[in-house]
DNA sequence: ATGAAAGCGCTAACAA
DNA sequence: TTGTTAGCGCTTTCAT
């Protein structure tokens, strides 16, 4: 490893005989440089290989022309989101940062705030917060939340439209002809989670039926939460004949459970989960489920983002983007 | 929008009544502050919920804490491979930049050493490259390249055994009792196609079988340009009874081709792809294809790159790691 | 134990 | 047209 120092403003200034002042000029394509200058620097430019520092320009510049996604990990959720974001960005001028502290810090609340003061005011002109807990940031910088754990007026939002959603797949199951519905409940402090319990109990309601309380089970959004939950679900004194769970990952896990149970899937149970992950179309059977148009949110927000730094007047602060039910071989008519 | 100005170290030294040198000791923990003062800075720093600038710490400081991962845009591929760099970050005390210009300035060659330059010296202690096309960069910064274009001895590398991949998708074919096998090919200036019609040969020479030259067709990783090459392979006077596509996007492109042409796959053409990217198991019939194992790929380019930076040797500078055969529906044995 | 001051690489007034 | 100068927010000697 060589220690082949980085090129700075000063080389090529010295190199080219004249001030740092008319290098940065050159530049940033200032008037009032010869053009013989011009070209003279431009070529030590080319030679030397120089570019200037993203860090060092940011410092002293308003704008910095690169907006941050702040994600607390990079996981199925947030990368997917990072694809409809880049889609946004693409011919917008602007560069993408995805910035995560690597898992660590995540157990203190409020990384979303260290992340966006870090950040923020320098290098980046404005934040995507990817399910932030904290939405009040305390923070004039543009900024767009999606999916935020609660919902705030403040800051503008994207979300999915999570009751509907669940209203969606509850119906799916009744309209198959299920009466005994279970519901495996997602993490009861996120705002995603109500929404789709609520939108559970609207559509049993309005289908005249009413929800069995043993029937609703804490399932956290995890595997292994879900595990306890999906066994009460199958293994009391009577068990329902279908289950919505919250979302794909603890609907997997019902499956897994019930068939372990010796339950057919979907015979003897039908399943419907939410999210559409990619898992949910490889299980097997695969698994009929609610999409979450992630890759949307990504985009919408960005284009939000864009609106504000330049701004413009957002056309609505909190955005629902609709979701839609993907009928895969995990539910069936009752027996 | 109100206009909270971001809370800058000056905020905090003058509502402590101290001087920023004396902030700064507190923040970074040095000696030399009396504990009353530390802990009156302290008090002040939570009140204002003040937090360093990452870029103007980074500016001055020699190590930053964060590496970056240059991509040349948010693709299925990278943002895997960022899963598997967030892994390997976790727990490292380092935090993870992923960087991407949008798209832009893509065009011409070397994104990779601008990048790298205006992110490198600041901001990065050292960087993951995703498939560069320039690999000579020039520079001294600690830099690990995942599956670049071409191979550089210089440069540590980490990618995936493309050539046995592909001994093992057309031994696959050969096993099933192919003995007539088209090869679409992908783009010949990577690195990794090549290897991938490398071992294509070594597989058909190895079992005593003719490579039909006919039957090799550029098809560049693409969907639109596998179209042609696909019709190419199928509609000449005399046909292979399989195909083995550079890609999965390519080898989902021959399916549809084939289809269109009225054969039964893979009754009439066995395909096989390569990559696994979750496309391949949706697409009808699911595709038997080559894993590469591209999460992995993230995780240990990372780690070599955390060996880099602090000092210590690598293992191997070039590491492969190995593929594996996904059996699907795509392939049976010829009729 | 504390603070003044220099400077990281760059941009932007302002002078020359 | 060009160069000088003053910072951006921070860390780090080096005086005090």
């Amino acid at each position: 490893m060589t220690t082949a120092r980085r090129v700075t403003i000063h080389d090529v200034a010295f190199a080219a005989g004249v001030s740092v002042a008319t290098v940065s000029k050159v530049v940033n394509g200032r008037y009032g440089v010869a053009s013989s200058t011009t070209e003279r620097v431009q070529g030590v430019i080319d030679d030397l290989g120089y570019e200037s520092s993203l860090v060092a320009r940011t410092l002293r510049a308003r704008r910095t022309g690169v907006i941050g996604i702040l994600v607390a990990d990079f996981e199925p959720f947030s990368t997917e989101l990072l694809k409809g974001a880049a889609r946004a960005v693409r011919s917008s001028g602007y560069e993408l940062v995805a910035y995560s502290a690597g898992g660590s810090g995540l157990e203190q609340p409020g990384w979303e705030r260290r992340y966006l003061n870090r950040l923020s005011g320098t290098l980046i002109d404005g934040a995507v917060l990817v399910t932030p807990t904290v939405v009040d940031v305390g923070y004039s910088a543009p900024v767009v939340a999606v999916d935020p754990h609660t919902g705030h007026p403040d800051m503008p939002t994207v979300v999915s439209d999570n009751q509907d959603g669940a209203l969606l797949a509850t119906e799916h199951l009744i309209s198959l002809g299920h009466r005994d519905i279970g519901f495996l409940a997602g993490r009861s402090d996120l705002e995603s989670a109500q929404r789709r319990e609520a939108g559970f109990r609207q559509a049993m309601s309005k289908a005249g039926l009413t929800v069995n309380e043993h029937w609703v089970q804490p399932g956290d959004y995890e595997a292994e939460r879900a595990d306890p939950a999906a066994h009460a679900l199958l293994e009391g004194p009577t068990r329902p004949t279908a289950v919505f769970a919250a979302n794909d990952l603890s609907a997997i896990q019902t499956i897994t459970v019930a068939r372990s149970l010796g339950l057919r899937v979907p015979l003897d149970l039908s399943v419907v989960g939410f999210d559409n992950i990619p898992e949910s179309a490889l299980c097997d059977p695969a698994l009929t489920t609610i999409d979450q148009p992630i890759q949307e949110m990504g985009f919408q927000a960005v284009h939000m983002l864009l609106e504000l730094i330049g701004g413009r007047a957002l056309d609505a602060t909190h955005l629902s983007l609709p979701t839609a039910l993907v009928q895969r071989g995990s539910t069936a008519p009752p027996a």
